[in-house]
DNA sequence: TCGTAATCGAGACGGTACGTCAGGTCTTAAC
DNA sequence: GTTAAGACCTGACGTACCGTCTCGATTACGA
């Protein structure tokens, strides 16, 4: 039997919105494009991977890149934080390297590259990515250097957001063209802007 | 009418490839691209638009991707070609100057980041990318970074490939996400790069 | 404007099938086949003149024989009902002629024609032509000629599938190669087959 | 080495109509019905079948129609005579039984069913199949019945030609909807219109 | 003897239809 | 009011044949 006792029905929503829908579609969007790229992301897939109606994606999501925003948000804020507080020049080297990391290794800078992507094929897409995502972090990290900056931890040759623009750029176009982003290309790049490592 | 005078018929290719069939493909292309955007870039919008069979496209290529590789190639050969003799300082500044343009009002331009974009999307994409039009090329701009350094005329603070990604990958990456490319950016990434202008 | 009033929007379906989209399929394929033959009958045509999707013909139907198996099943129970209780001589006779008529002058009957062609050109079609209507309909006849001989009306010189092969078979070969049925045909068939008249 | 001794290449044909490509396409539509049904009877297939080029087919035969008239006449002249001299009851009653098992055992004769079946897709198949077989083998048929009848051989109850369809038309309409034509119906049909056998 | 002409295999070409897939809208019925 | 389910129209996918065409090689005939 298909439909078990009446009891161990799943307590569906009825009147409010469904928050296990609402991760299921999240979780299943981001495994989707993990597993098998951007290309197997399709909203049916997504429906029927999180076990949930097309109909209520719909209702939620404008597009299947608001369910990428959603997540990425979601995700970055969880393990890609910006140090906010007294940052040293340690500190900010750590973020672009994780940073690094973040891109090449974690689901959610799969799903940031993917973003990014799409962005070049949708005028929309680009609007809203800068708009939740990248013009909200950017303005974390300009903080960030501003701060280090003022704090004579790092000493950058160029104004803060070209600076962010000449290490992110490189890090992410190879990202996106398949190379590889290797460790040292953070550090030549950092030493190249923030200045030589006190010491 | 249809059936001009005897002589403009078309000489049609019989056994052989058709050229104006492959100019009509390469440009239709191109302009779908530019005017509607990667996501009206179908093949069968390009069947339509270049008066060909969508056979014709499938006989001669495996994927609107090698489609915009091909267009890429031949235009950034004739508009974007990389300084070979005698690199002085200004001519590599010049190159990325163009490069810039090159990226935001070339039509070309638009087909290179669709394609970096598609190689976010899609692996196979990536390999032929890398393999048709960004290794070729980045082997002559080496050349030139090199033999500019040989000279004197350049004095770069990282090795060749990564003072290439560190200038490249920015301008891409603004690109990419719909900001702008001023010509500031350029400089300012060159001036941080190639070393000081001499005078 | 495209959406009239109100209460004039279609009720469109939902999760049910919709009998709208049922019926345009089957008139649109009786349609095209009496209009244009069975060459212009592809699925294509019959979505563009049903004005129904593909993919709401592929959902219902496995093939375009499917299509007119409906319709003929339908049409000929309406139009062609084989006389059932107290057959008399004349009403065994009358429905032969009835049925030269109906290949003849019914839109049906060149459905019906039509399959037995395509049961030649496929094996498939055969075994569904007899299962959903040339195996039933031929029970009924049979069962119509029997109670006929038993109430002494006929007096069959053959065993009764034989004596309907011999009096259908001539006229659908007759209609099948483009040569004329005429009523003649079918008394000279009967009167040869069920005995003469009474009288 | 594919082409194998120079003098062992085949002589091809020059300025005449090439012999040994006629039959090559003729056979290859014979085998490819035979083999794969109507359906996989495409003028590419034959091509590829025969080792011919699809232009010699559209050259010497306006359609595939008229690649199987022309196995068929060449075929059923061979293989189902008509008789035409002195023919006996018996003679008659044999070319009957012939006609039914060409019609289910012969490769020609599936050919024959293939075309009554094209005749109703296409009225064009339908005129030059009357024109090309149907009408002259009628001739001959209604000849030969003629003859035994004034021989005393046969006393048909109906005209020739009506005896003719009522005889062939059942045989033809069994094997198009995939019926069996067991020898007995032959019989049974050539009892009840050629009159009983003399004892 | 050599050009003219028709043949042949090959296959590119512009098309139409195939059967499948996903997109995004809408309706139903259960909760 | 929200949910899963799924029918619906739209339109692109990549493939198979259609019938036309042009090519280059081959062969026969006639001036």
């Amino acid at each position: 039997m298909s439909a078990a006792s009446p009891q161990s029905r799943r307590p569906r929503s009825g009147n409010r919105r469904d928050e296990a829908a609402r991760l299921a579609v999240l979780h299943a969007a981001d495994d989707l494009l993990v597993e098998h790229g951007f290309g197997a992301l399709t909203v049916e897939a997504i429906a029927r991977r999180a076990g949930v109606a097309k109909q209520t994606i719909y209702r939620w999501w404008p597009s299947k890149v608001e369910i990428l925003l959603d997540t990425l948000i979601e995700d970055s804020a969880k393990r890609l934080p910006v140090p906010a507080l007294e940052p040293t020049a340690e500190t900010v080297r750590g973020y672009l390297r994780d940073f690094a990391r973040f891109l090449t290794d974690d689901p959610a800078g799969k799903v940031l590259l993917a973003l990014v992507a799409q962005a070049q094929h949708d005028p929309g897409t680009a609007d809203r990515l800068q708009e939740r995502y990248l013009r909200p972090r950017r303005d974390q990290e300009r903080d960030m250097l501003t701060r280090a900056s003022a704090a004579g931890e790092i000493t950058p040759a160029l104004d803060p957001d070209t600076t962010l623009d000449a290490v992110v750029g490189p890090l992410v176009y190879r990202a996106l063209t398949g190379s590889d982003v290797p460790p040292d290309l953070v550090d030549a790049l950092a030493g190249n802007l923030l200045g030589p490592r006190r010491g």
